[in-house]
DNA sequence: CCTTGACTTGGAGCCCGCTCCAAGTGCTAT
DNA sequence: ATAGCACTTGGAGCGGGCTCCAAGTCAAGG
């Protein structure tokens, strides 16, 4: 597969795809005879990864290390275990933020909501 | 309250509590005879609520036009709560896709823990 | 053979959101 | 008076994460 069409699979431009190889957050893809990038299931399982993973905000350098480790063979098993814990622990915390940032919002709506409805009335009374 | 105590209530750098001043996040605070900052309610106000929002990801611009508007007056109220309900929305967004990434993360840390445990059982009883 | 077009590389540039700095001003304590 | 320190402003610098560009290579079609 070209890395036109995993760029249109996947929604990330070439150049993202290849920076994203370029600075290892994926493996390095498998090439043609002229050396033209030829992408495997493999590979687009680790586009597939690292998409889901930055949408959510985990950083480019966590990602690296993880994909060194995996290339690294089975003895790195529990580090990358480990990788993935604190991840997921930072992605909890940054999730709990945004919980208490969007309560926050519905408060403000709700407010805005009564302040406009209050607004109607007067408008509608007075 | 100076700039340093709002600086260390907040955990926010004193640079930072002027760039967002500077940017329009946040109303002029009001200043003593000597130009110097003296926030007061309605400016705490303001900090914790850009605190708030920004930690969530919300962007300087969308917060700079809330600020905009509530400057503005009584006019503004339906634009500013659709403003909010905007970035409610993106909010819900994003959250989304990292419960998204967090079910991936969860997996495939089950998966290690797994391959861990068979590794485990092949040393014991080989 | 020559053009076209997708691909390659390395490197520069850009946007966001701070963060730091230089130069200057003004209160405070000795 | 003068040292010291917190404050001011405008502007430069920085890190993350792309994004774009120039120059070159290669395969296919006319």
């Amino acid at each position: 597969m070209t890395i036109r069409e995993v760029s249109e699979r996947y929604g990330l431009s070439a150049d993202t795809l290849r920076y994203y190889e370029r600075v290892g957050l994926i493996p390095p893809v498998p090439r043609t005879g002229g050396g033209v990038r030829d992408y495997d299931e493999a590979s687009l399982g680790w586009v597939e990864l690292i998409k889901c993973m930055r949408s959510a905000g985990v950083g480019i350098e966590a990602l690296t290390e993880y994909c060194r480790l995996f290339q690294q063979g089975e003895e790195t098993l529990e580090a990358r275990k480990a990788l993935l814990v604190e991840q997921r622990r930072q992605l909890r915390e940054r999730m709990e933020d945004m919980r208490k940032s969007l309560d926050r919002l519905d408060q403000k709506i709700e407010n805005y909501d009564r302040d406009l409805a209050r607004k109607e009335r007067e408008l509608r009374g007075g």
